[in-house]
DNA sequence: CAGGATCCCGGTCGATACTG
DNA sequence: CAGTATCGACCGGGATCCTG
């Protein structure tokens, strides 16, 4: 039997709670900011929040803009790794919506 | 901001360590049985796998059907929702494949 | 063979407080 | 504003044993 280490490899990078509706919210919804997204997710913590950020970045999908200002302003946008990913999660959503009726 | 709940109850539902993996066997390699799933993903324990299994029916994925013999012989398939997700699996593999050279 | 029951551990996540 | 640090609770998952 052919073994898929793709499929669980992708599973411990988006398994995270929050992962996909991060993803979805900047790829998307073209949100850039921390305190943009912690208000658009509904009730993440700042903690979690933070580390989810530092794990989509380190895996790839993500790169973080640190503009160095003051008041601190840091950007977050998608890597090419993450573009391709985002007709993935066009397909979750439609078919969240279809399926599910959500 | 328009929440997405359809992305979160995915989230929930295929967040799962293994269950990705499960949909990917029964889907695409005609998997079947649990001892077939067991010997097929690495290292997964057989309580986690029958909880999964059970999760998996209970979202709608998977139709259970146990014959009632003995030896007990217990087919799983999936469902039209279950079938209409296939395509995304596709995807996800191939993604992991070609962005991750997996 | 297919799993249920039980126990337990580790990691994830959340709450809170604090910083530059 | 954009985090980090710390702590603790919770629960998903693993190990083991047992059953029809």
């Amino acid at each position: 039997m052919e073994r898929c280490k793709s499929v669980s490899t992708i599973q411990r990078m988006i398994g995270g709670k929050w992962k996909i509706e991060i993803l979805f919210y900047i790829a998307l919804k073209d949100v850039r900011h921390f305190g943009q997204l912690r208000r658009c997710i509904g009730n993440i913590s700042e903690s979690t929040l933070s580390k989810q950020l530092r794990e989509l970045v380190a895996d790839g999908f993500l790169t973080r803009t640190d503009f160095g200002e003051v008041p601190p302003r840091v950007e977050y946008a998608l890597t090419p790794q993450g573009e391709s990913f985002v007709p993935i999660l066009l397909a979750l959503k439609q078919w969240g919506e279809k399926e599910l009726g959500l």
